[in-house]
DNA sequence: CTGAAAGCGCTTACAG
DNA sequence: CTGAAAGCGCTTACAG
């Protein structure tokens, strides 16, 4: 059996209530107390049991997830699973809020932030975007020692104490390498789709992809489509941008909107479909793979992130470690092949 | 607040005790009182605090991997993984105990796992291998009502209550479909890598390797090179392999023995080099990767699947639900763009 | 500055 | 068949 405070206290001829106070660096103690119960607790090699103490604490954590409302599908599914991971019956003494903020608005998202404060919120999660205001609004919470984590779009000149997310970058220069491959010697020009050039993961995966096509010789990019993640939108600049250019042979879409790109794509006829690659596998994008309209895609996990920031705010509020690996998040690449079941 | 077992107590006019009773399936309590306790539950929405059970109940579970010894690095990653869940410290309450057995040997499994019993083992996970003795002794498990998960390779004919683990002829499926897609236009042959074709994993990758290829007009398999997972052999049969074929414009490992492999590659003359995909991220096939000399790698997470058979048969203990989604293994594909950082 | 005691939400003997 | 009480490993007032 593990040793536990009974243990340090008969070893180290402490009380229990002088060694929780050690325990949780709170004040009051003498040095010498201190030691002696330190001493004893590397002897036996204490561990804290933290559910035990989560229990008796009587009080839950609430941890705040912050992210843009509108039309984004991903942001939905993100919605989604923090919904579930709310009702699910095993996360005891663990309390989840979700507000949902007008999506580009930093202002907005900076008030919502300005309301927490520790009585009410034990730990923060937000899609961050990149205005002073919400700069700001993050000095506060870390002035407040509340953690907190940005999720899925970063600033990292911001202060927050982890990431959690994709490297976006990353993710473009692996949907232009995909795309490349697939494009073997065939030689032309590239349309690109994004939502905003305003929101820094599109921006992030513009260089990425931009960086890879450049070194490949016979393939271009053409300007970037802003299609707001609207689907109609998408479908009429799309359209417009391959009937006007011939020579395009390859497609990334690296916002939301698939739905009005995959309309266009399937009104082509086929030996005229450029090769595709779109992120975020949804219910349209997996089946626009199925039937070859769509040649990859690139995903994250968005239950996935949902936990891991509930993990590392709560291993911060805790002050345990994180396990190694279980939260990176990775850039998937789905192909017809590999698709999950549909059910996930 | 969420109600607790005394507030079914009150609102039943029942004694805790006997609510525990019933909550936990325990025999001796009258039918009325079943179902006054089930209303009051019912009523309040009451959840059970596992984490308070597990506390009380005061003997922690243990849970008992079995996996093959020997030089397969994925086995060894799993076995690290293993072990690291072992230690860390949040993990209370909770006993994890690592067996290693000789590879490709059926009899030493089932004898290992013909030892287990509920006293001293609460779970078990286990690499199954194709045996009537491994049948057997999984049978013999079940009759004690131990909940078993199948990891990394399954048998689905044998009884166990979930595999945990990529689904294999989809992995080969993907392999194919990546080297035909890189190879564009190219014709020739391709050259397969196995450890043993008595293994159910690699036979299920190549089914579905050559179940692609075979719709591939111009591109078709050689037989199966056996490496045994063993770099040297590897290294020797596919040299000879590539000489006696120049022909070979392809290379599919399925199994083990990358370092074999990537030696013989990067000795050949870069003209004449196949396109390659292989089976697991690892330091070596991590810089080949960067080298160009494999152009992509399939990989399976092996924490993620340590961590996700502990999750089920811990549900299953407890009869909790698990997370929709979180427990699905996924087939990951790694171009040198999306490669997690070394760290992990 | 330190400690004894009650309590968190459960389970487990032990009485009745 | 049912219930009162002790205890799991902690934290939190409350005394001293």
């Amino acid at each position: 059996m593990r040793p536990t405070l009974k243990d340090v206290a008969r070893h180290s001829g402490v009380s229990i209530a002088t060694i929780d106070r050690v325990l949780n660096q709170r004040p009051g103690v003498r040095q010498e107390m201190v030691d002696r119960v330190e001493t004893a607790m590397a002897q036996l090699g204490y561990v804290r049991d933290i559910s035990a103490a989560d229990l008796s604490r009587r009080q839950a954590s609430r941890f705040v997830f912050v992210i843009p409302d509108g039309p984004n599908s991903f942001m939905q599914r993100l919605a989604a699973e923090i919904e579930t991971l709310r009702q699910f019956p095993s996360n005891n003494r663990m309390e989840i809020v979700l507000h949902k903020v007008p999506p580009f608005d930093g202002g907005a998202l900076a008030r919502v932030l300005n309301q927490l404060n520790p009585d009410t919120c034990s730990g923060v999660a937000v899609v961050a975007a990149e205005a002073i205001a919400v700069r700001d609004a993050l000095a506060r919470l870390k002035a407040l020692s509340l953690p907190v984590v940005t999720l899925v779009s970063d600033v990292p000149a911001f202060p927050r104490d982890a990431y959690v997310g994709i490297d976006n970058v990353a993710a473009g220069r692996t949907a232009a390498r995909l795309l490349g491959r697939f494009l073997g010697e065939r030689k032309g020009k590239i349309a690109l789709v994004a939502g905003s050039m305003l929101v820094r993961d599109h921006v992030e995966r513009r260089m990425g992809f931009e960086q890879v096509i450049a070194e490949t010789p016979g393939l271009d990019c053409l300007p970037v489509l802003e299609g707001r993640d609207d689907s109609r939108l998408v479908q009429r600049m799309l359209k417009e941008c391959l009937s006007s250019h011939p020579e395009i042979v390859g497609l990334y879409n690296m916002g939301a909107g698939n739905r009005g790109l995959i309309e266009t794509l399937s009104a082509l006829p086929p030996t005229r479909r450029p090769q595709v690659v779109v992120h975020e596998l949804s219910e349209h994008s997996r089946l626009a793979l199925n039937e070859g309209l769509v040649d990859a895609i690139i995903h994250q996990d968005a239950g996935h992130e949902v936990r891991s920031a509930l993990r590392i705010l709560k291993a911060r509020i805790d002050k345990t470690p994180l396990l190694q690996g279980q939260d990176q998040i990775r850039i998937e690449i789905y192909l017809n092949e590999n698709l999950p079941s549909a059910t996930s």
